[in-house]
DNA sequence: GCAAGCTACTTGGTAATACACAGTATCAAG
DNA sequence: CTTGATACTGTGTATTACCAAGTAGCTTGC
């Protein structure tokens, strides 16, 4: 019984949508958006974001410009392309429509034993 | 832009989810289950299925017996063991947090430019 | 000026599942 | 016995979340 497995797999292609949601209320960089996962209770370190920012970067869905920071090293500040916005669109009915069917298979109830 | 295969990920973990679900309600085979995953908007073939109750078997978390049919081969019908159930009531948890997490990411509105 | 601590970011390997698709087995009908 | 339909099997591929060690830049204190 691996519950946490099946959370992990569970996560897979939702963290990338909640990134571009993130990023596509403004300039954003990383620390901010772990932030935000964080308090949604989306427990997300540097080592899985990055990777994934660099991913989206490559994807052309996402830029980022360096920034000085008055403590510390630069930071990349990440936004939305166009095109990034386009597929963000698409993900969010790729979204719903899981959730919605997923919702037609639980809602039906289960035999109490 | 590879929506279709986003989509895949996203269905990581959920498809096992919604066929503990399906099986926690009755006795079914793997042709009910295809029935209802489609009626869902959920379309999943048979050589994704099998080696997912497969799994599930291997884990535990279901088992089958083989019935006659009255056409054709014989099938195997599925029903949750004891362990099964309760690991679905623990996946139902995942799934409800996780939906929420999204929501209270995806809630807040985009800039729109 | 250098060391230590903090912050930001990088990288490569691992684990796991949905998928694709070719294949095997069983049964009924002709 | 062959054919068609149905049920099931098995294996390799593609992909992402994760892990954790590492590097680099900046500030602070000595």
């Amino acid at each position: 019984m691996n519950l946490e497995n099946t959370q992990v797999q569970m996560r897979k292609g939702i963290l990338e949508y909640c990134i571009l949601h993130i990023i596509s209320r403004g300039e954003v960089y990383a620390s901010d958006m772990l932030d935000e996962l964080t308090a949604a209770r989306m427990i997300v370190v540097e080592g899985t974001l990055y990777p994934l920012l660099t991913r989206l970067k490559n994807m052309g869905l996402v830029e980022y410009k360096w920034v000085e920071s008055k403590s510390g090293p630069p930071r990349k500040y990440y936004k939305l392309t166009d095109r990034g916005a386009k597929f963000l669109q698409k993900l969010t009915e790729t979204w719903d429509e899981l959730v919605h069917s997923t919702s037609m298979i639980t809602s039906k109830s289960t035999t109490s034993a």
